[in-house]
DNA sequence: CGCTCATTTTGTCCAGGACAAATCTGGTAA
DNA sequence: TTACCAGATTTGTCCTGGACAAAATGAGCG
């Protein structure tokens, strides 16, 4: 595999991948006739390895020493973690997500698809959202940071889940007059959607009018659509794996493109790496987005 | 604006951006303090037009020149074109894509939902399929690439598309046994999904058994993926956007790790630009999918 | 007019140096 | 013990300038 072929399979740059061999002596891909790199599938594994392990907050230089330590280090202290909370959770529910689990280790796509919507409809869409989906989320994305769940049954995954929450969404009354009105998007290094639907299923079911314009809108756009819209709030999503250091000066950046009476509100996981900053709101969890809401219309009363 | 800024705008690369300035002259980005490049926002609007005119098949060597020239040639015969496509329809599906595109013009995303939902009731999924929404797609990217649409209405015509779509793929009734089975994904570089749907919508109504990854699955998966769900035939779909170049070689790459029985297709305007190739079928239109199938069926009659 | 071959264009690759921001480490005070 | 702060280290990204292969173009010829 070509050193492109790499990064398109690992999301490890190009860059840094030149920057680790120099490094740290790995990767150490052989060359062919023109000196370019070429990766043998085994270390592209150990990359694949590496990255999960970095997106849990590990860093590199740790990672470079020998395989078995790793994989020890990996797979023994994330699956007590998840069993804890597994366990802790208990009941009806617990049992529900271990079916749905059960589902996707089985790629029974299908079995999936009823599973997810058989939840729904016992809970509503308001606590399947706040419930089912975020302790899916979180369980699937541990299980895949520690190896045991394939890119794509994560795909699999947001697939259905994807199909579930749009149903869902379709099917609310949009309330007409509808305030605020809010713009969902992410950046476009941000391709995770599940975060928009769920925002977007919990605000509309709050009576606010959203507009999504889906995943990955550059800044200026983003601005852009927030004038045509007249949106009083803007809201990003950022996943976990999104790299920390950069949510901080984004939101900076697109706080400063947007007109000041617009809020900026930056939600999911990733928000809990946000440095405070003026006009940018974090909101971590799904219930500080709701309470965000109610905050929002304490100080906006209804105008018409 | 950083350069790794601008190439999150524009979706021009780094090491393009630097050579382009070696050799053309253009950007001439200044510098700060440390020597890194800033760009004016100017240069990147002025990127942001270049890459659209290299989408239309332009090379970058003709497009460095007066930037008046440029705009001539961009605008004048593009509107040619799409004024005589949309002529030669004619009628009331005419006036439908007209109201369409208005709606995304005057960014009323609820009319657009409704409109698309209406045409899609009135010509029943297969028709709309193939035709208003075949036709949108064209108009859209023509209208996009000529500077008449931002990213953001695209944007937020594909969210609203995306789901009329969803919603009529997932009210189909399922065929239980359901062959051939078909895997569908994009590769990591092509985010287009209304491709995907299309043909999820066309296949399925068929009596195909489609399983959807969504987009941007490694090439790795894609082989994990087929073989999981015992997938007789692996879809991709390209988009007019994707580097045509890479088509090729990726397809060729993916039918090594394939296993020999199942097949391989290739769909999406991208599949004009692929070379022939052993093993690999090229299905630039959406008529040559459903033709596809019927061949396949075939080639091989029910054995259960 | 169609086909082959030379030439130009163009994206991507490489090396190795540099720096700033983030993170870790150790020491000090409450 | 815990809390906090300054210094050392780690790490991703940026820089320059040279090189080559594949694709696109254009010339030449039957």
């Amino acid at each position: 595999m070509t050193i492109s072929a790499v990064e398109r399979d690992t999301g490890i740059g190009k860059e840094t991948l030149r920057v680790w061999e120099r490094r740290y002596g790995f990767p150490a891909p052989s060359r062919d006739a023109h000196g370019e790199r070429l990766y043998p599938a085994a270390q592209v594994e150990r990359l694949r390895q590496i990255k999960r392990l970095m997106d849990l907050g590990f860093r590199p230089g740790r990672l470079v020493g020998a395989s078995d330590e790793e994989l020890a280090a990996l797979s023994a202290p994330a699956t007590t973690v998840a069993a804890s909370a597994g366990a802790a959770s208990g009941g009806p529910l617990a049992a529900a997500l271990e079916r749905i689990l059960a589902s996707i280790r089985t790629h029974d796509a299908a079995a999936l698809r009823q599973a997810l919507a058989q939840a729904m409809m016992r809970q509503g869409l308001h606590g399947f959202v706040r419930e089912t989906v975020a302790a899916l989320n979180v369980a699937v994305g541990e299980a895949w940071m520690r190896g045991e769940i394939e890119v794509f049954e994560e795909h699999l995954y947001t697939e259905q889940m994807q199909a579930v929450l749009r149903q869902a969404i379709a099917s609310l009354p949009r309330p007409q007059p509808g305030r605020p009105r809010v713009l969902l998007t992410t950046v476009p290094e941000e391709q995770h959607v599940l975060g928009l639907l769920m925002a977007e299923a919990l605000l509309t079911l709050e009576g606010a009018a959203c507009t999504s314009l889906g995943t990955q809108t550059p800044l200026l756009d983003i601005r852009r659509a927030a004038e045509a819209q007249r949106a009083d709030i803007v809201a990003l999503s950022f996943s976990a794996a999104f790299p920390g250091r950069q949510i901080g000066p984004l939101a900076a950046q697109l706080r400063a493109l947007l007109p000041a009476p617009v809020a900026l509100w930056i939600g999911g996981s990733g928000a809990e790496r946000l440095p405070p900053s003026a006009g940018v709101r974090a909101l971590p969890r799904l219930d500080d987005a709701v309470a965000a809401l109610a905050e929002w219309r304490d100080g906006h009363p209804a105008r018409d």
